[in-house]
This record gives structure tokens, sequence and C-alpha cells, in this order.
DNA sequence: TCTTTATCGGATAACTTTGTCCTAATATCC
DNA sequence: GGATATTAGGACAAAGTTATCCGATAAAGA
């Protein structure tokens, strides 16, 4: 659903947000604490500091922060630059238009899945995202979104590669 | 949601079930009437033959044709080559555990989404997704998912490439 | 048996996504 | 001003997906 670079930039948003207003966070650190590559997470801070979800400030003490409030953050604007948002309104099955007129068993199902999916990504905001968060690190002590223990981050996505392949046995 | 592979495997296996019982489809043929490539295709069928939804027949007048009943090839059976159904199962954020207990905002839209895909998968079959091919074919002249006009397949592919890149500009 | 027709299946290429590395630019602190 | 810390951004590498090509294999028909 979501690209591996989306669901990086919403976990470092996610961070991000929770941290106390105006602090400037390390790209270095994010990519530490949250088990994603640091140099590749770098160029997706670097990409919403672009389309103005990020500030970003240089040399000694800088860092990123929020453009503005996680309130004001639609998920929308989050994975805009790196999901192709326009796929989604087309048929699942490759036709040229996707009618309601003449549908195929699939149509409900693809139309329904993709309303709810535009819906989230409009009304859902950053801050519900955190607020979420911020309920939980009350409770607990460690961050859900953390890694805790042997890098489960990195090794989780290395099993991943085991999909079976068209050609090969 | 599906791989282009898997969006193949699917409407050929319509194109194939949507033949009179019994007959041998070319894998050329197949390719060149659905815009899909044609030694591409080819394996793709291989594959659905070696996971017992497609029979082929080597030699004159061989070709692909389906190893039972549409009735009883589910949506399932046709994508599982192509797909990792397990990673739907995952948190959508990469958590390593997806509990209910303890949802983020966007837990909900998450799992009833993967529901409804998973119930679609093992519901419906090749029938359900022919019978409204069928339907159509009465009315209309041509084929829902022939090409028409100028070779919209090969087409629409390439446009696709026009996404937005993450580190330039 | 020989030719023709197709699938089978390996090798490889093109493209996309993901990840790494290095240098330049810039801001802070001494 | 110089040393240091940090983002900016280009070049490149690795991995995954999609696509092409070609020879081997098998079946049918003359
Ligand atoms: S009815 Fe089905 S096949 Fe036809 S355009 Fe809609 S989703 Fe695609
Ligand atoms: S609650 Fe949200 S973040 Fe947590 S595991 Fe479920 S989908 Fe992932």
């Amino acid at each position: 659903m979501f690209s591996q670079t989306s669901e990086y930039a919403i976990r470092a948003l996610i961070e991000i947000a929770t941290r106390p207003e105006g602090e400037h966070v390390l790209s270095s650190e994010l990519g530490e604490s949250l088990g994603i590559p640091q140099h590749y997470l770098s160029k997706i801070l670097q990409q919403l500091v672009r389309t103005r979800v990020l500030k970003s400030v240089r040399g000694r003490s800088g860092g990123f922060r929020l453009a503005r409030s996680a309130a004001d953050i639609r998920l929308r604007d989050i994975v805009e630059p790196f999901e192709d948002l326009k796929k989604c309104e087309e048929c699942i099955l490759g036709q040229p238009v996707c009618s309601d007129a003449g549908a195929c068993p699939l149509h409900d199902f693809w139309g329904d899945v993709r309303e709810r999916y535009v819906n989230e990504l409009e009304t859902k905001s950053l801050a519900d995202l955190t607020d979420y968060q911020l309920k939980k690190l009350g409770s607990m002590n460690a961050g859900l979104f953390k890694r805790v223990g042997s890098v489960p981050g990195k090794e989780s996505l290395k099993q991943k590669s085991k999909r079976k392949k068209v050609g090969t046995k």
C-alpha cells in the first residue's frame, strides 16, 4: 500500500512531531533510532523540505523540524512525493477508464478500497498519528517506533526478499 | 495493489476462460490481443502451469487451457505466485507485530482494507470475473479486455515512468 | 523420419526502487 | 577567521521488477 519510502517518511515525521516543538532533530539520530538507513532518510527529509512539510537548518545545532503544526499536515502531504496517487484512480486491471457502469466483480472492491484510502490520506493528520504515540509514551517508557534489541527493522527488511520469482524455479 | 505481473495473469486467465472449454490458446495470441509483452506473458503462464492453474500442450495445435473449471480457480490461486501475501499481514508502518490492542489511527483502516482484500482473494473465482465479461460480450461486439486502436496497453505503461524521484530534482 | 509449430527455460537487458558514499554549502562555536 | 557540525545534493551501487531473446524440447502432421 505504502512504498518503503513512504513508510520511512511517516515514521520519521511521527518521531519528529513527538519532540518538543521547535526542537531540531538530526537526520542521523532519526535514522539510528528508527532503524532507517541514514543517508536514504536524508534524501526523504530533503524532499519533504522541498514540499514545505519540514524546515531544515544547516550547521551546528541544526536539523529538521516541522514547517507547521502537526494538525495541519495531512497524511497526503507526507506521502505525495513518494506515491503515484493518480494510479489509484485507475482500473485495477489496467483498463483505460474504470466506471461504475458495467462493473466487474472486482470493481466494487477496488472502488471501496481506494475511496477509503484517499479519504484516509485527506483526513488523517500527523497529529492524529502522534496522539496515539504520546498516549503510549505515557504508560510505557519505550517509544513504539523505536527499535528494541537487535535492529529488528533491518532484519525484517532482509527477510522480505524471499519472494517467489516469475521465470525461475 | 496488484503487481503488473498479477494484473497480466488475471487478464490472461479471463481471456482464456472465455474461450470454448478445452480450446488451446496460444501465448503469442494472448499477448498480441491483450497488449501484454508476449515473452513475459509466456513466463507468467508457465508459472501458472506449475501451480496447476493452467495446463499446457507443446507442439502443433498446442497452447494453454485451464487445468480445472473457472469456478474452481480462486483469485488467490492466480496471484499467489506473484504477490507476497504474507506482507499484508504485517503492520503498514513496519512494526514487527500489528495488534488491535493499542492501535494507531491507521490501524483500523489497514485492518479493514486487508481483511477485504484477502476475502476478495479467497471468495472471488475466475468464473465470477468472466461472468461479467460474457454478459458484456453479448451486448457489445468488442471484448472489454481487448485492446482497441493503437496499443493502449503499451502506451499507458510507458507513461507510468513519469514518477517523481526521491533524490533528484 | 522430417518439418513445422509451440511451450520450456535459461541468459540477459532495461527500468525502478532502495541504499551508500563523497563533496559542497552553510551555520555555530571558539 | 578557523574548526566543527550538519544539511544539500550529485554520483553511484545493489536489489527488485519487468521485459526481451534464443536455443532446447516436445508434439503433430506430412
Ligand atoms: S469494472 Fe473491473 S475491469 Fe472494468 S474498469 Fe472497473 S475495475 Fe477495471
Ligand atoms: S497500530 Fe498502527 S503502527 Fe501500530 S502496528 Fe497497527 S498499523 Fe502499525
